[in-house]
DNA sequence: TCAAGAATTGACCATCTGGTCAGAATTGAT
DNA sequence: ATCAATTCTGACCAGATGGTCAATTCTTGA
């Protein structure tokens, strides 16, 4: 009965494992594993569409042993997505008001597009999410990550007063920013010969 | 639900006689009623996690009366999928080899984004679809719309032979259009003070 | 070596849900 | 009115699924 170590907050470096965690490193590694086969599956098949024991299965556990690095299937589902929403905002973590706004912004999605392109699947659920009206999204954005997205969202602000870009709500923005890298992603392997013009669009956007 | 569905025309294929239609009257306004409220759940919870009950409720009817009309689930699914894709194909239909490519081809942009303003519940249910991998679609497309899908990809491969449009393969080159589409559907709001900017994808689409 | 916590599992359970069924209303034509 | 087809419903069922739990095996630190 030793209740489960509830997920870390940011922690980007799944890869870390060095010398620091000893004890639970064989149930870091599951970790792991949980997350990366929850993602392929429910990238899929939907939170509803997803059998807990699909995920189990793929990631060499029994379902009993998953439930126990994570209590409940949202518990997992949550899980998934903040660590997405956590790759995804690092790099706007980089952006500062000394910046100029269209470079920054050309350079986020650059960034944004490449993560696409590799972890196509994130994407993939990131989109579902969106489209089911955002219900778990908003809720971590309102707790977790508010600090940051907050912080952007004022520089993003302030740029806009200055005149220095489009005014538009914020928030929107980045929304587009991700539906819209979504839309490339999925599309990637049908536009590839237009891969150059691909690149008009973040410019496109920029204006905005 | 407002605006009329041409029934008329490209009425379902699952009725059977038309003229003598004072008997099933009852029924055909149900179905139209179960068509609506499926359509309306689906599209936000998906397949998997759409309770067929919510849609008898939503519809007014019980459950097993729901059922009296589409025998399964998964066969008021189809039924709703064909029909949206019914209506998408019907401009198609009026594409002719005498037309010019990007005329022809920015008219049904247009009148698909249209569609996916008015219904931008289809347009999501449809992306949804082609996002787990379309298995349903690619089951009615290899069926029902065949001929016509045919049609109108060899239209495009003419043209595509004489110069006039730039090759790619026809059917992910509707995909394509429908997928972007969707994804207009979804930001049109947020992209309102953009909308003149917007036709400039089409646009964009059609040197495709 | 050994106790203690971590990891893992098989057996179970409560619940939900798609779907069935027999029969009751309703409707239309004669 | 009456008969048959259509429409509709409450009760019910089988299977699946998320989640629990007691118990067993593995690790680790002393």
């Amino acid at each position: 009965m030793v209740v489960p170590l509830d997920e870390g907050k940011t922690a980007v470096a799944f890869t870390q494992s060095a010398a620091v965690a000893s004890k639970t490193r064989g149930g870091e590694a599951n970790r792991e594993r949980i997350l990366d086969a929850g993602l392929s599956i429910f990238a899929v098949n939907g939170f509803a569409g997803t059998r807990i024991d699909a995920i189990a299965t793929l990631a060499g556990l029994s379902k009993p042993n998953l439930l126990y690095y994570y209590r409940t299937k949202a518990d997992l589902y949550l899980a998934i997505l903040r660590k997405i929403l956590d790759i995804w905002l690092e790099p706007l973590k980089r952006m500062d008001i000394t910046d100029d706004p269209t470079a920054a912004l050309t350079q986020y999605i650059t960034c944004k597009i490449e993560h696409a392109r590799d972890f196509p699947e994130a994407s993939r659920l990131f989109a579902m999410e969106i489209m089911r009206g955002a219900p778990i999204l908003s809720q971590i954005l309102a707790s977790d990550l508010k600090e940051l997205v907050d912080a952007k969202v004022l520089l993003l602000s302030t740029w806009m007063d200055e005149g220095r870009l489009a005014r538009k709500d914020p928030h929107h923005l980045l929304f587009m920013i991700w539906a819209t890298t979504q839309h490339y992603a999925d599309f990637s392997a049908q536009v590839e010969t237009l891969t150059g013009k691909t690149l008009r669009d973040p410019v496109f956007f920029d204006e905005t």
